[in-house]
DNA sequence: GAAGGTGATGCATAATTTGCATCACATAAT
DNA sequence: ATTATGTGATGCAAATTATGCATCACCTTC
């Protein structure tokens, strides 16, 4: 890159310790190489290398600014791949950071399905709760961010907010399995297993629990998905998820009975980006993707 | 810097919205400015604006550039104070953002104490609110913040919070003033001034009387202490505000009398910087001093 | 004390950048 | 409709800047 040449040209000389080896390998003649030096060094008003017989080393100011230099150009680096990501929109990127309720079956079920349409577009998912899922958002390592209540940043703009009620989890055999709707106190005399404290859920319950305090039996707790529903196969115990990380097939071996909300509030899950940002096409697509799915899912999204 | 002295063009071209208003500000002809913008565009292989009938508009890649771009300054003016620091020459540039409260007599108090020891650091003081004042921090366009309340975006880096009790202003031959505390109905009868909407003051009062309405008689509401503090002289009227707002010496002819906190809650004032964001010597040593001044003035300082 | 290395510098030349004039186009006012 | 005014783009000559050669001054090694 032209316009930072100077900065890589003194990268160089701090590297080969020498401007006439420098020179040689950029190419060019010593003479033009040390007058740049010596100018940047006259811009800065600091010299930035110590003039030895045998060639040149940094000083200290210089190794600051080396340093420096160097953060740039990786910098540039990640700038210019993600330039050349939205090109075009046949060959993009899409960063997306998610609570780990949207990961089990929603956000697999949405890639494949945008797959079919864009196979040459690459994902990255990462798995991160509510408020350092916004935090990536902010340190622009993720375009899309879904996540389970509060939006604590400004900075998130949030596309669509899906409601979810809290369901109670069980094996399909078990006796509450079926019921229309349940109370918490109706999860009395069974053990349960809670989601991790990070978790949307877990908050909704443990603010639940702080009005009114019920005599759970707690045997553990799990922030995978994948644990939860194979132990609740496998001990006649109890848990709490939302519909979104449930299977939609109904032959699946585990039932899900919905919470009374006047026990455990509504979760939401908010999806949308950082505020001021314009996302890129690959992006923009697969957030509408999921909004207009959302939509589909859960009738009361906004 | 001439180095990057592309890129400053291209910042500008962005900001300005026009290849010939940025010409103008960089006093270059806008042929040269649109040829060196052409030239890295080709350089990039991708356009970064738009261009469009009324002047550009940076597109997808040129935000993403000039972000790049931004951060790149940013990163240079530490650079240099670091250079400078160990060099022994205290030379460096400090931006700060602030509420209102913090610039009418405190920050011009503690930029006269830092120049009395540092006089070849500049400053670069602008005002803001809240939420307003910590994008700009997450823009790069400030070092340091002070701001009044909620701390909103967790990039915002909060190094010391000083407790104000909002105090009620007046003329100091005022029936009110000399006492040792109020409530806020003790204002009703007399006129009154608001700060204006966006002022953290304003929201902590408009918060206590959402709760306990009472008849005040508001005949106004200004944004200027200037002003406020002037026309409570004039007319017999009543203001509110925060002690770091208020005039250190006693001679003043404004009086404050401070407002029982179980009317109206106690503001906050947050001083801090953009997290996961290394200061310049010259900012990190000019927050350190406010801290210590901030703990001095107000012992509840945390 | 000579040989081979280093960075610095004067000067003429080469390369690049700039500014003027002008074009093509879009919008807003007449 | 028509004009006036704004925008960015471009050809060409002038101005500016960077380059390369030759050379200097200096240091270390042989």
């Amino acid at each position: 890159m032209r316009a930072l040449v100077n900065l890589r040209y003194v990268e160089t000389v701090a590297r080969e310790g020498s401007i006439r080896k420098a020179a040689d390998k950029l190419a060019i003649t010593s003479t033009a190489l040390n007058r740049r030096i010596l100018a940047l060094e006259e811009e800065l008003g600091y010299p930035l290398f110590e003039r030895l017989p045998s060639g040149v080393r940094l000083n200290t100011a210089g190794e600051i600014f080396v340093d420096f230099v160097r953060r740039q150009f990786s910098d540039l680096e990640r700038v210019k791949s993600q330039m050349a990501d939205l090109a075009g929109m046949r060959r993009g990127h899409i960063s997306v950071i998610s609570s780990p309720e949207a990961l089990k079956y929603f956000l697999p079920e949405q890639l494949a399905l945008y797959r079919e349409q864009y196979p040459q577009v690459t994902f990255d998912i990462k798995r991160a709760y509510g408020a350092e899922a916004e935090a990536a958002l902010i340190r622009l390592e993720a375009d899309i961010a879904l996540t389970m209540e509060p939006v604590q940043s400004p900075q998130f703009k949030v596309m669509a907010s899906a409601p979810q009620n809290v369901h109670v989890m069980m094996a399909a055999d078990h006796p509450l399995a079926g019921k229309q709707e349940m109370r918490l106190r109706d999860c009395i005399g069974y053990p349960v297993i809670l989601p991790s404290p990070q978790n949307g859920i877990r908050q909704l319950i443990d603010l639940s629990l702080l009005m009114t305090p019920l005599p759970l039996a707690v045997v553990g707790e799990s922030d995978s998905l994948d644990f939860l529903y194979t132990y609740l196969k496998k001990e006649q115990a109890l848990s709490f998820q939302v519909p979104i990380a449930q299977h939609r097939d109904a032959e699946s071996s585990l039932s899900s009975v919905p919470l009374n909300t006047r026990d455990v509030k509504r979760g939401v899950l908010h999806v949308g980006h950082l505020k001021d940002r314009v996302l890129s096409v690959a992006a923009s697509k697969f957030l509408e993707q999921i909004m207009t799915s959302l939509a589909e899912s859960f009738p009361d999204t906004a």
